[in-house]
DNA sequence: GCAGTACCCTACAAAAACAGTCAAGTTTTT
DNA sequence: AAAAACTTGACTGTTTTTGTAGGGTACTGC
């Protein structure tokens, strides 16, 4: 498991995509300008993106990108992954078993087992989830905000 | 959250010194046969362990390096962020409301919930947490093993 | 004093991250 | 149908990060 610059680029411009593609196909110059991405990167990433599925590409004017399936069917683990290449750790030999490569060959196995479930976490967390997150967040904000107001008298003027 | 490469082998390091630090401390240039990492690398590897008190080194011949405290009390999340910086994520400011700047300021609060959460997580998993982990597997292994020879009429000479 | 070790520094090679430019493909408009 | 407008897709170049190499000095046990 990696998780870069790169992945978290990845996975806010899917986000975009989540949120906005509701209506109609979203170009990578809007996520652009929204992410604050440039779009040279944002095509490599959704090269890769487009190769594993994640979305899909419609060209011409009124064209963009939409999710490659449901937002409820796309986990972070499946972003992070396309555009990150995820180099299958290399494993120890079973052969050399002198006491240093021992050594390794258990440090490397704890390595993997934390390095799974990081990765089962973010599999298990999919980019409807994270938008229903903020929804919920926002909703909660805005009470709380309107509780405030109430509180000292006013009516929705609070900052 | 930042997960590199550096990150990783600062925290099989560490796991190396918990390990073997138990009888004396632990020359980098055994850490670097151990691991397969280039002394140079870990030198600037462990200067930054140092400098956030996670790492004691002892000079002399007989010399190298101990954990700075018992290892359950050394979290992963403390390893990667002693090596990999954590530039605290770019916040978006509170001023500039316009459409662009309020969708990225979503999207970015969004990722922050979930890099919070695998920080959370890996700040509850100790050094000790992954020795003792990886004991318990062993455990296991060995004893499946001897099952297994038993099953098949032999006392300890299955592979 | 000598040898082994941490500790500090600069330079450097390789790779990855990131950005600029251009060609190719689609659809709308004339 | 042809041109124009728009957008993907691929190629090339620049900057930053990784990781190595090699020097040196300070400290410490023998």
């Amino acid at each position: 498991m990696r998780l870069s610059t790169k992945g978290r680029y990845a996975v806010t411009a899917m986000l975009d995509l989540a949120l906005n593609g509701t209506q109609g196909p979203v170009t990578l110059a809007d996520i652009s300008e929204n992410q604050g991405i440039s779009l040279s990167y944002l095509e490599q990433l959704f090269a890769a993106l487009r190769s594993k599925g994640l979305v899909r590409g419609v060209r011409g004017p009124g064209g963009g990108y939409y999710l490659g399936r449901d937002s409820d069917e796309i986990s972070i683990a499946d972003i992070i992954c396309a555009v990150d290449e995820w180099v299958e750790y290399t494993r120890c030999k079973r052969g050399s078993q002198t006491a240093h490569e021992g050594q390794r060959c258990l440090t490397h196995s704890l390595w993997d087992d934390l390095s799974e479930q990081i990765f089962d976490f973010l599999t298990d967390i999919s980019l409807h989830d994270l938008v229903k997150r903020g929804e919920i967040r926002e909703a909660a904000r805005l009470e709380k905000k309107a509780a405030a107001a109430q509180v000292v008298g006013l009516k929705d003027q609070a900052a």
